[in-house]
DNA sequence: CCGCATTTGTCAGTCACTGGCGCTACGGGC
DNA sequence: GCCCGTAGCGCCAGTGACTGACAAATGCGG
């Protein structure tokens, strides 16, 4: 009844193939129609599979544009452990932000399309929220293998967290600027309110 | 079919009335059973109503839970827009929490069961974070208008908050010391991480 | 060539949520 | 007392996200 090899012809059925094809389809799919108006059989048989298959890959509908969220947090962590080694809480999350920068500025148009999508879409920006506290949560228990003082960590990582993602949005408002112009800016603004 | 005056006798409708009686029964079967073990109709269901009506009052099983923030968000702003003239933004968010501090206090055994059940499901902890970002834009906006820098009204605002929330959850953990001591301690641990 | 594991297709089912329609109870104008 | 607009509700049918179970296919080592 699909086309399963009927339009695509014998294509390489190895799972992770499918996987990266559902991807690519949701998020076009995404892009043209708007999340809410696309549904999860219209992504399987763009992707030229069956609906159920979608689901065996992604938990649900939205996960699918948060894939690369753990190696964000990978990096992040290990950028953590490797700061230098009496560098303050708020340093050492400063100097792993500054890894992250580059990171987004890099892919920066792969990563725009998404990032549209999730502003326009509530119950994406809820699932955003959502990777982005278990993030300041990894941060936190990064910054207590450093030796950061266990009740201090997690209001470190939730504020560096915070001031980070702001200057991310200021460089979505004004690219003109590098993010790490922005990043240190922010670092700076947020020493002054606290003075 | 249903028995909708049955159980209850002649039960004063007054669409008000049913809204209480919906968010009762919601929290005790989301206690009882946990949230994605209890079905709207269940709800509907205890309340007296059919499924539609719990529907008519709430857009989704979820916001039950949900319906005092507009309260918290109305007190937080009018309590930052009367904090003292020339207090600078954070001591000003810190005049505002310390309000709502007292309100916490107060309701609570009120509030427990909900944060368990909120703590327990992860769907709702997206939900909790959503108002809490809605809660972190109305603040910024409550500084806008006291004149702090456009700029700094949001980082201000999310710093902050994450403040109060970690102020909030050590609160959680020990209450055997105040609220509000925990909300001093923490600020004071910003400032500190800040210098 | 044969098991064996992984991936997928298919089917049936649950449940959150929505639109539409008709009923009924209530409050105000006459 | 009567009419009428409105608001809250019950009811029904439908969509769509997601799940469990089972069978077919695909590819790989023996």
């Amino acid at each position: 009844m699909t086309d399963k090899c009927g339009t695509l012809g014998s294509v390489p059925r190895s799972g992770a193939d499918a996987r990266r094809r559902l991807q690519q389809a949701a998020l076009e799919l995404y892009q043209e129609r708007g999340f809410d108006r696309t549904t999860s059989a219209e992504i399987a048989a763009r992707a030229g599979v069956n609906e159920r298959t979608f689901f065996r890959h992604f938990p649900d509908k939205r996960e699918v544009l948060f894939d690369g969220e753990a190696d964000l947090r990978a990096a992040l962590m290990q950028s953590v452990a490797e700061a230098p080694g009496e560098l303050p809480a708020l340093d050492a999350l400063l100097h792993a932000f500054r890894r992250a920068a580059q990171i987004l500025e890099d892919n920066r148009a792969f990563r725009e399309p998404r990032l549209r999508i999730i502003a326009a879409t509530p119950t994406l920006r809820e699932r955003e929220l959502a990777k982005a506290a278990m993030l300041t949560d990894a941060l936190a228990e990064a910054l207590r293998q450093r030796g950061v003082a266990d009740r201090l960590a997690g209001l470190a990582a939730a504020t560096g967290w915070a001031t980070f993602h702001h200057a991310a949005q200021d460089w979505i408002d004004d690219p003109s600027r590098s993010l790490e112009k922005h990043l240190l800016q922010a670092f700076d603004d947020l020493r002054g309110l606290a003075s």
